[in-house]
DNA sequence: ACGACATTTGAACGCTCCTTCACATGTTCA
DNA sequence: TGAACATGTGAAGGAGCGTTCAAATGTCGT
């Protein structure tokens, strides 16, 4: 659904600012696909999955259900996610199957949102 | 549910690899938190409400609400979940409460995941 | 004090997504 | 060729989350 423009419920205090932001928005396409790049890390079996392969560079699939304690099924299934949002590449070698991140971006995209949640623990390091 | 020591389902391949990568992995706790972090961040609407205060600075609740397309109890619901996550910070001034981003982690996060989305829709070279 | 207003909160509905089970596909070895 | 194996896929069940409606809190103006 688009942004309404006659929200007859929606008071505004500053029109100016209001208008100004809105033209300034990302589309309703690009925040899509961003709220979609940012629910496949919200998960921890994919969180743990992409952990693993920014460690181990290249696994398996049997291994990297191992590394991350799921059944090999659900492994599947989150790679396949993955896969499918081009965050890990898979290289076949007959009957087994090697994946490994993408590009870079998962490494910043981890720091980041460590360095966050350091802030907001606020005081309350861990070991 | 905790990493499976004796995982009788799923064999291993690189029985070394699985051992190093487990114990560099980031902890439950850790990957818990993360998983919530990105989870604030994977729903259009607080999406929306972060790139408004990205770009309007520090905005009440109604227009907020009308700058993204929300219902006022929506958009204080969302509010609410980001102040909780020390996303945002609040300054009530009267009945009024205005908001604003908490860090510049949003920012990076932002850019960083526009990065991949460009990347991803480039062609999607496998191989 | 009263009413209007900005915001907050609680509960219920509906939807999406993760997990699991069972089976299908394609590969290796005897 | 047939069995064992690694992986991929589809469907059902259950939990979690966002949206909405209704009511509550606290503030301003008269």
């Amino acid at each position: 659904m688009a942004l309404n423009p006659d929200a007859c419920a929606t008071p505004v205090v500053d029109a100016a600012r209001v208008s100004s932001v809105r033209q300034a928005m990302p589309g309703e396409e690009t925040v899509q696909n961003l709220a979609q790049v940012f629910a496949l890390l919200a998960d921890p079996g994919r969180l743990r999955m992409m952990a693993a392969l920014l460690e181990g560079g290249e696994m398996c699939v049997c291994d990297l259900a191992a590394a991350t304690g799921q059944s090999m099924s659900a492994a599947s299934h989150a790679l396949r996610l993955l896969r499918m949002h081009h965050v890990v590449k898979v290289r076949r070698s007959g009957r087994m199957a090697y994946y490994r991140l993408a590009d870079s971006h998962v490494r910043m995209l981890f720091d980041l949102a460590i360095t966050h949640m350091r802030h907001e623990e606020d005081g309350g390091g861990d070991g």
